[in-house]
Formats: C-alpha cells, structure tokens, sequence
DNA sequence: GCATTAACATGCC
DNA sequence: GGCATGTTAATGC
C-alpha cells in the first residue's frame, strides 16, 4: 500500500481518495476547533459550510496561487504545509512564511491581487473560503467577524516579531525562534510539540531567516551537541525544550543597542 | 538532490 | 584578535 507523510502523519492513498470524496463537513473535520468556524452555534456552522468548498489536493511543488494573481479568497489548510515566497526585482525568492494545518492563507492580498506566491512543501488539501462571503457572513455572525479579526491580529503579530527577528536576533536564536514557533504550532494542532518532521528543506529554513543554508545545519549540530535536539536529516526531536527557548532570547550584542 | 562538514574569507567589536 | 556568519568545495546519504 502506498504511503503519504502528511506532517508527522502516515496514512494511506486509499484514505486519503476516502476523504476527498466525503462532503464537505467542518463539523466532523479534524481541525473544526482551531479553524474559523470553531466558535459557532451549530445553526451558524450550516451557514458557514455552505460557502467553504474543497479544492482539489495540491501535489508537492504545485501553487495554490501565484502573485499577482486575484485574490477572492482566503485559504484553511486541512493538511500537508506550504510555504509562501516573494519574489525581488532581481529575480531573488524570499520565503516569508511557512503555513501548517488549522492556518489560514490567503492575507496577502492587497486590492485584490496577491503579492506572494503559495506553494506545498507536500501534498496538501486546502478549503476554499470565497472573501465576498465570508465579509457577507461575519457582517451576520458577530463571532465569526471576531474570529477573524483574531487571525488577521496574530497574523500581524507574527509578520512584527518576524521583523523583530530579522533585524536584531543572531543565527542561534533565530533558529532556536524558529523551531519553538513550529513546535507550538503542531502542539497547538494535536501534533507531536518535540517530535515532528521537518516539511522545509534546511535551504528554505535559511532563506525565511535571512541566513545560509550551512549556517542552519552548523547550529543544528550545535544544538545536538548541546543535547538540546536529536536530528536525523528532517525528523527533529527536541530533548530540552526549556533551553531551547532559553535560545531565543538570545540577542546579539552587536545588534542590541 | 539535499545535508553536513571543513577550510577559509569577511565584517564587526 | 576573537567572534559570528558567509562562501566554497568536498563528501556522504
């Protein structure tokens, strides 16, 4: 039987063409309580799952849409992972943000084009989420437009510390930021916290944090010298979750004042 | 193809 | 000079 690694899932095509052929239900979705619809009232949830539709699976390397496309949509990861990325005038790529299941893409759209191209890092299903329904149904729901406005501030949020990151942190404690920020996101979603295997090539690890590639895997071996992870090329297992965050808060002097 | 490692280069303090 | 990080090349999986 073929096998997909989903996350640090494995389960079968034949489950996999199982699910996709199921109607589309968030109620018995596995992710119904971290994606939008988690605080609705059970009437508000048939209204909701009448405007989400499923898009076909995307295979690895496939775009879920590219820059300077339209955008119409936002986009709820039901499995797999994608990462989005930003090309330079010059032609450079630069990878601004990795997306796990119960996440949502689709933000970057601005005046209704999107300005960064999201492709999979594996097979992923996403759920289609039209925007001209959705902004019609939150006018409706109250709590679906705070569940929104959550997202759309954390999104914010995340894009500042990123910023924060970029402009201030070492490599050390960039990539120690990087591994928590992953290790809660896949706790968070009822994944493995210090057991998971890495979606991203080492190669977009460095590009998203603004480093070289071989710089990633000297810290890597840093980090399990320190006994603070075991790596076997992308499966990571964090044996010291404490200093591992006691990492991230490491600044650079040079870059502190 | 991707990840790791070593040797060397560069820039900053 | 020491440290952090990048570049290049070699090597292994």
């Amino acid at each position: 039987m073929p096998t997909l690694h989903l996350g640090n899932h494995r389960c079968t095509v034949t489950n996999l063409i199982n699910i996709d052929s199921v109607k589309l239900s968030c109620k018995n979705c596995s992710l119904s309580e971290l994606c939008l619809p988690r605080s609705l009232s059970p009437e508000d949830l048939a209204r909701f799952e009448e405007i989400v539709t499923q898009r076909p699976p995307i295979p690895k390397g496939g775009a879920l849409y590219r820059s300077g496309e339209p955008s119409h949509a936002l986009y709820a990861i039901k499995s797999g992972a994608l990462k989005s990325i930003v090309t330079t005038e010059d032609g450079e790529e630069q990878i601004v943000g990795f997306h796990m299941p119960g996440e949502l893409v689709g933000f970057d759209g601005v005046e209704s084009v999107h300005n960064c191209t999201v492709v999979s890092l594996e097979r992923s299903s996403v759920c289609e989420l039209p925007l001209k329904d959705l902004e019609f149904l939150s006018q409706k729901i109250s709590s679906l437009h705070r569940e929104v406005c959550t997202v759309m501030r954390r999104e914010i949020s995340q894009e500042q510390s990123m910023l924060l990151l970029l402009a201030r942190r070492t490599a050390e404690s960039r990539l120690a930021s990087f591994l928590v920020s992953l290790s809660r996101r896949l706790g968070s979603r009822g994944f493995s916290q210090t057991d998971f295997n890495l979606v991203m090539s080492r190669h977009d690890i460095a590009n998203y944090l603004g480093l070289a590639a071989e710089t990633v895997s000297r810290l890597i071996s840093k980090f399990q010298e320190a006994g603070i992870l075991s790596v076997n090329r992308r499966r990571v297992v964090i044996r010291d979750l404490d200093a591992l965050n006691g990492k991230v808060g490491t600044c650079s002097s040079a870059k502190s004042a």
